[in-house]
Order: structure tokens, then sequence, then C-alpha cells
DNA sequence: AGACTATATGTTATAATGTTTCATTCATGA
DNA sequence: TCATGAATGAAACATTATAACATATAGTCT
């Protein structure tokens, strides 16, 4: 049924004044989901830093994790959240961003990929992207080097539509 | 005069036997000749971090630049490197790569740019690229979001021409 | 149920990376 | 030569991440 409208994706850059407990409730549906389908182990622990991770649309630092991750759990330490993150982008539901050492919920789960990000340094938003694009100008520059690509890691920083003046 | 041939810029990836001391050599000159012109100041310790960053073709750790940094001078602590380190990337003779916390020599200094890196991951040999065509598919995809892009991280691993099996 | 196994978590300590602070030295120019 | 600002020395501290080992928990087999 080629006419019928795809769903559609969320958008990139969310309105601040969206209903964020939603993108909350569906992140850990569709992990759930996903690790019951992969036979993957979707625990309390791993459940819990994921929605801590979902509670903004930036990346939050595995301390500041910590910090929240010990109002629930007392005895949380730094390997209580490492050891859930590291589960949780192994399932692509994180994405780590290397530039600020923090952690982001990961936008459209469902096939493994290695995201490109737009960062917002003044609110934090951060838009993640898959864009063919930027892939294939990378891609086709390493092959004509001789380079054989693993990954990729693209984040950009810069204002968002609602922190960018006019 | 178009048909002159331009000077060949360096290899990207620099084959495992050139003449590696002649590279640093060339960076100090270039890196000295750029600081003079630009009334920025090249000290004795930040000339002998750049040439210890330019030990290789690879990243290097701050800490690793500190050990062999106090074979030279006795004192130094981590303030010494980080300080110098900071001054370098000022003047852009010097990279960060934040995938790996570590420090590269830049291959083409005399302009003010963000390089795009091809991290080898079996021998650390890096190559800095400038590919219009990269930063360009970036900023479109930004553009079309509206997002003001500030700083592009573009950093990519995998298997250099010497390393790559085949 | 009971024993076995693999996985997950708790707990403590430590490693690796990066910054703040204040004192001292050094270059430069009035 | 003295005043000034920049650079470096030195010590402490902050942040980010991992190692090591003990305990608990969840499935699996008999
Ligand atoms: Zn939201
Ligand atoms: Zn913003
Ligand atoms: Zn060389
Ligand atoms: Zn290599």
């Amino acid at each position: 049924m080629p006419h019928a409208h795809p769903p559609l994706p969320p958008a990139p850059f969310p309105a601040p004044s969206h209903d964020h407990a939603r993108c909350v409730a569906t992140a850990l549906a569709t992990a759930e989901t996903l690790c019951g389908e992969r036979g993957a182990r979707l625990t309390g622990l791993r459940r819990q830093v994921l929605e801590l991770v979902w509670e903004s649309h930036g990346p939050i630092g595995a301390y500041d994790l910590l910090d929240r991750l010990r109002a629930l759990r007392s005895g949380a330490a730094p390997p209580t959240v490492y050891r859930a993150l590291e589960v949780l982008m192994e399932q692509g539901l994180v994405h780590r961003i290397n530039r600020l050492n923090a952690f982001i919920g990961c936008a459209h789960p469902d096939a493994p990929h290695e995201g490109q990000f737009l960062i917002c340094t003044r609110c934090g938003t951060t838009a993640e992207l898959d864009e063919p694009a930027i892939a294939h100008a990378i891609e086709q520059r390493a092959r004509a080097l001789g380079f054989a690509v693993e990954h990729r890691t693209v984040e950009v920083t810069g204002l968002c539509p609602s922190c960018r003046p006019g």
C-alpha cells in the first residue's frame, strides 16, 4: 500500500513544550519490545538507567546519572551506571557523545546504527541524524585513500532552532 | 600559471618507511614561522611538546606526553602539558581527538580549520582531511533542521592502507 | 524441590584524564 | 631599574572510567 502515510518520525528538534513523558514512555516500551525480541534482558536497573537517560533530549554524564539513580537505589556506585550503560549501548538503546563524555537515548533503536548528532550548546537538546549523504561523503573519501571504515563519529555543536537568535 | 605543479601535500597516509624526522622538522619549522607571523610565542616548552606530539603520525595521550616530557623537564606536571597543548590548539598546530582523549599534530596548520580524521585502529596512523563534501553534507542537513553549526567533530576509525588485509 | 550454572548486581578500591589555585620566574617595555 | 603581564612550577583537587572480588538472582537440569 504505497499511499499509506508512514508513521512520522519524531521531530529531530522537539519543541520545548512537547509532551516529554510520552517520549520517555515510548522509548521504554520500544526498549522492552526490542529486548524481548532479541532475548536480551532489560532488568529493573537497566530500565531505570534508560529512563534517567531519557529524562531529557540532551546528553547526560555518567555521574549525573549516578546522582539521580541514587535516589532510587541507595547503594549505586559508578560500576552500577557504567555497566547498565554498556548493555544499553550494546542494544543500541543509548549512544555515547564523545565530545561531552555523556550519553543520550537513541532516537531510532530499531536497527543498529551509529548516529550523527547535532548538539545545542545552549539548551543541550540534541538531534540524532542517520543521514546517508554524510556517511557517504566520508566513505567515499576514505575509499579513495584506501582506508577501510569501521566506526564513524559525527558530533556537531551549534544552536538549535529554539535557541538560535532571530 | 595554471600548468605549474602545486607543491604536493603530504600523503594522508604516509608509508611506514618514510623519513619521519623530516616530517617533524617541517612541522616545527612551519610552527615557528606561523607563530612569528602571528605574534604568538612558541616557547621552549611549547616547542618541546609539539615535537613530542609529532613523534608519530598517530594521536598521543596527555599523560603519555607527560611521561616523555619528564625526560626533558624533570618537574613537569599535568598542567605543564595541558597548558602547552591548549596554546598549540589555539594556534591550530595540534588537534584533539575526542574519541581517544588524545592529541595529534595538525597536517595543514596554515589556515585555521577543524580536521576530519581517519584513525587506524591497528597502527594508530591518522590521516587528517579537510573535505568540503563532508562539511557540506553536514551543513546542508543542519540548515534544513534550523540548526546553526558551530563545531564539527568527524572522527572515523578503521584500517589504513598499510594495515588493511589483502 | 535441590543443585548447578551463568548472569547480574553490590562493594571497595584504583586508574586515567583534566582543572584550580597560588607562588615564582621570565620577558618586555616605560 | 622598576612595573607589568605572560609563562611556568608546584601542589592539590575534580571528573571520568575501570578492575577485582563478593554476593545475589534467574534460569536449567535432575
Ligand atoms: Zn521528548
Ligand atoms: Zn537549544
Ligand atoms: Zn612522518
Ligand atoms: Zn594502520
